[in-house]
DNA sequence: TTGAAAGCGCTAACAC
DNA sequence: GTGTTAGCGCTTTCAA
């Protein structure tokens, strides 16, 4: 490892000087100036971040913590994450914690947080995503929530209106003649679960239509739950059933319309099918009808939240950040107009 | 920001003391370790992770740097990795440059080689991979490549068998009945896509099978030209048309199929398509049937490579690892067997 | 403008 | 077993 000590030595000037040359930070003679560029780049040097963030209590580094980077839910935020690193002076590293690991998620923001990266954009909406952003907020680390929020407590947040969403796709359903409008619930530990179904029973209830009790059901294990669950709204009899099923996101909506499909029936002919996410890529080869679907401006909340952060860091922002993105419906194949024909 | 220094004061013990309970490194007083904790937890402490990588030469990190983190492509690989990262005590950050981009990941490589990880993956293979590896090599610092190598310097990587992954493809094509076998390959700086090539030109060498000239068409600009010149295929006359198509990757397949269809082409019918890395994930929310592909283990890869730096970082493996993964074909509807009916 | 020196938070060598 | 001390590589006072 080459050190300004070295450059200092093979130069001919303190480290002091090596410091300031490398850092642009005071005025120094142009031929030491030069001297010193020429052997740092003969000598190949790359400051040490460990060494300038321990004195400088900055590391010039952002970090985004996630659950599950892989998913392919992620593609859009990613992209915008990205795109926002391009356009700032900040590094930015991801974290990964698997599955609903909490342990892991809360190890990533611990390490990351103490000498790693000067603030951390923090995605997910769990109780325990709650439970870390008091920690950074108990600890004066700059953070942005995506997804999540502390309750009573002022934070840099982007938050879906997810409720809305919902509430707009069950509209949308309306309009096009539906009336039996079930849905798919997740029970998980997520805000986002419960905000999305109570834009069901707000919709439900202001457009009047029967008391949703047994339209609702709430998926056991994961998203292939959304398989027996349609099962079992189709076995209703026909004036019974649902003619349309909205479902907490679109991995479900997929099992949903798989189900319908092998049971003979067509989707969105016999039975419309909504889903929540607007993903491009839908778990285990799905193959059926482009699923219309409640989006979200991912990119968009990527790119801003680390241009934001990236303000906050530099001091160019005081205020707290907060904003609530819309969601707006994504017309695919699996929703049909019962008012047409 | 609680230092060991403020726990010291607290616990009144020197901050040696601290330090030895904090990282178990040396037997200290029931007591005293009891009191040191206590402390510690009170006050929430958590070691600056920039202050020990100073003095230890070590952060216990592992930094994964790729272009495209958002690419579906590397579902598989980003899962092996997580699983990787679970299975060790090393934290796993990731890194991602846009596009085509050799600056920022460069940037990237050099800020995590300088005082962030204890050791770096890199994905790619690009030419400017190997001029990346090579300035890792000259800096001695521990890194793994995957997809890549350096000529003439032993370094631990892992490669995938493309070549061998294109010439089996062709056997397979040619085992079901196909005789003209036409070649949509990348011409990009990327040691793959010669490598993809040399597998198509050794098969069909070998198999006495035409000379490819006219049955071989390079990409002009993206994976989407994959249309156009499977446009070009299918204006030759019936005879001369090929009866199927192989492509450098699955997004050139998914393209060619969709220009096939459009066309009128029944797929496999008319024209069977192959592609290469066995994605689940197609651009631009491709419906077609599932494209039979040339498939390599990304899971094991990722797994495998962040358990296996693991083991060099620990000093627990010597030898220079380096590994050939081989290919298997993923069958799945877009090949027709021609000696069948 | 430059150099000497202190110190960021932590660990490790050395003494006791 | 424990405290004292030095020092990781860098930036930043403070003098000169």
């Amino acid at each position: 490892m080459v050190t300004i000590k070295e450059i200092a030595r093979q130069s001919g000037v303190s480290s002091a000087t090596v410091s300031r040359v490398l850092t642009n930070s005071r005025p120094v003679q142009p031929e030491l100036r030069e001297r010193v560029t020429e052997v740092a780049r003969q000598l190949g040097y790359v400051p040490n971040t460990a060494a300038r963030a321990l004195v400088k209590r900055r590391t010039n580094a952002i970090g985004v913590v996630v659950n599950n980077l892989h998913d392919p839910f992620f593609y859009d935020l990613i992209r915008g994450f990205e795109a926002g690193a391009m356009q700032t002076d900040f590094n930015v590293v991801f974290c990964s914690a698997m599955g609903r690991e909490i342990q892991q998620k809360q190890r990533y923001v611990r390490y990351l947080s103490n000498g790693v990266v000067d603030g951390i954009i923090l995605y997910g909406s769990y109780d325990f995503d709650e439970a870390l952003a008091r920690e950074l907020h108990a600890a004066k680390f700059p953070f942005f929530l995506i997804e999540s929020s502390i309750d009573g407590v002022k934070t840099n947040n982007f938050l879906i209106d997810n409720e809305g969403g919902v509430y707009s796709a069950v509209h949308y359903l309306y309009n096009r003649g539906h009336r039996r409008i079930a849905y798919i619930a997740e029970k998980l530990a997520k805000r986002i679960c419960a905000e999305r179904l109570k834009g069901y029973y707000r919709a439900m209830q202001e457009l009047g239509l029967d008391l949703p009790e047994k339209q609702v059901r709430y998926i056991e294990e994961d998203y292939r739950d959304g398989y027996s669950i349609m099962e079992h709204f189709l076995s209703y009899p026909p004036e019974q059933r649902p003619t349309a099923v909205l479902c907490y996101d679109d991995a479900v909506a997929s099992y949903a319309v798989r189900c319908a499909m092998d049971k003979g029936f067509c989707v969105p002919g016999d039975i419309s099918v909504m889903g929540f996410d607007n993903q491009t890529v839908l778990p285990d080869g799905y193959q059926g009808p482009a699923i219309t679907s409640v989006a979200q401006p991912l990119y968009e909340i990527g790119f801003d939240s680390i241009l934001s952060l990236s303000q906050i860091l530099r001091g160019e922002r005081k205020e707290t950040i907060t904003k609530l993105y819309q969601t707006h419906i994504a017309e695919k194949e699996t929703v049909a107009d019962r008012k047409k024909g």
